[in-house]
DNA sequence: ATGCCTTACGTTATACGTAATTATT
DNA sequence: AATAATTACGTATAACGTAAGGCAT
């Protein structure tokens, strides 16, 4: 049976005459005719009381109307059910808490194959760790560990807070510098920070040249002889050599781990992620 | 979207390759793998993993089967749906108590060019009450009132039972009869006598040959000179003259009511059999 | 006269089958 | 060799549109 021409009664009893239906179906009414009698024939039931220049729907027909409307309900959850459940099952919704992340677990997944495409979203930890229990995101990638009994949390990455300076730097010598030797000094900073806002928040004795734009923030690098932050994964996303010597902070706050965390029972995500 | 793929797609799963679903289906299998090309597209969703000489579901393929299932389960509810409607609203259900009844009844109707088709079944009081009170039965005729509250009877007609003779018989030019006056004679009687039964089994004192075959007891009633019982019914019946003399029985018994009952809530139904 | 339904007929599009191709077991 | 899926091509079915006819308001 042809779904299509259900779809026609229902416009023929919304219009009351094949000819409007017709036209709101962008159909001929011939065609609309003939349909509408084959249907009659397909069901075996009279649908329509036909005078000579008025058809109209027997009680029969009416009730037809009011069953087809419930299969095409159907039809489209069917059609629905099925988009949604391939959508889940051929992307792996993410979730992270920097942008950084993004790139380092592209980085991870690169060789990888995934069957799934990666559909990857910025969010607060708390909306974060909201969204992994409603199963809204099948993992999230944060700075804390997630501290929850349906959650397997474990750590991802590492991420460790570099100085970027020029070599003729005065630390360009230096093995490892601290948070206190960027006292009194002038910085590039990049706005949209992330995680490492609140690290920058505190260092109230540095002065900051902050610029929102990331091509704008490039050139300033190379123009400039000031010092600026970097990040072993800054340092990999970067495609051009940017010249620069990047000498890592031994301060405990300037080292951060990432937590990839997933529901317990979804276990295998974290495994799919982590291995190899 | 064709319905027929979505079964199409269920053999292939239950048949596990194109060829065998193909053949099941009566179809080739040079149609079965297009026709499954199209369903993928039109769901706009991959189905189906496609190895050399080998193609199997995806989990998404899985998934669609169990919904196509339930999808033509609802095609199949609505088909059923529609034709019992369409039953429904074109045949009215009636019970009998006696077959004589159908004649009347038919004989009332058939100038009345009912909408409905009429469709009769003879069966007992008691089956014929419950069968109109679980609705299965739009209304029947009985030889007594129902008394039930949610049952309307009416009066429907009277059939009165008469003697049949041959002209030259002594009874030939009485005005009545009492079923007295069968004492010490031979008779003819058709057998299946329905509601006459009881009555003819009081008739201790006369001689009955019996006989099943209807056209055996009109031959016999037109050869014999031997009185047989007749009623307004069975006179109405008769297409050709039988050349008979018929007497009325002016006992109680040999008059019987029919009452014709419906629900109350199908007013409608007794107003329609009984009005013109 | 205009609107509505139907019939008739030619055309297009869709679906099918046969045959041939390629790959796997 | 045999089985399985795909590709290619010619054919048949069905759906559609245009045109014409009939009937009603």
């Amino acid at each position: 049976m042809n779904l299509q021409y259900l779809e026609q009664l229902i416009a023929f009893e919304e219009e009351g005459t094949l000819s409007k239906a017709a036209e709101t179906l962008l159909l001929s009414q011939p065609s609309l005719t003939r349909n509408m009698k084959t249907l009659e024939d397909e069901l075996g039931v009279q649908l329509f009381l036909r005078k000579k220049n008025k058809i109209s729907l027997t009680e029969t027909g009416k009730y037809t109307v009011k069953e087809a409307r419930k299969l095409l309900v159907h039809e489209q959850v069917f059609f629905e059910n099925v988009q949604r459940f391939s959508l889940q099952a051929t992307t792996l919704f993410g979730g992270i808490c920097a942008p950084g992340v993004e790139w380092e677990l592209k980085n991870r997944l690169a060789d990888k194959k995934l069957p799934q495409t990666l559909k990857l979203e910025l969010l607060s930890h708390q909306d974060l760790v909201e969204a992994l229990l409603s199963q809204r995101l099948q993992f999230i990638v944060t700075d804390q560990k997630v501290t929850d009994d349906q959650v397997l949390s474990s750590g991802f990455f590492k991420e460790q807070l570099y100085l970027a300076v020029p070599p003729a730097h005065p630390y360009a010598l230096k093995e490892e510098l601290t948070l206190a030797d960027l006292a009194n000094i002038t910085m590039l900073l990049r706005s949209d920070l992330g995680i490492w806002q609140p690290l920058v928040d505190g260092l109230t004795d540095t002065k900051f040249i902050v610029q929102k734009d990331w091509e704008a923030f490039e050139e300033l690098i190379s123009a400039s002889a000031l010092p600026s932050f970097s990040t072993n994964i800054t340092q990999q996303a970067r495609e051009t050599d940017d010249q620069r010597i990047h000498i890592p902070f031994s301060d405990a706050i300037a080292t951060k781990t990432f937590y990839l965390s997933v529901l317990k029972k979804n276990r295998a995500i974290l495994t799919q992620l982590t291995t190899n």
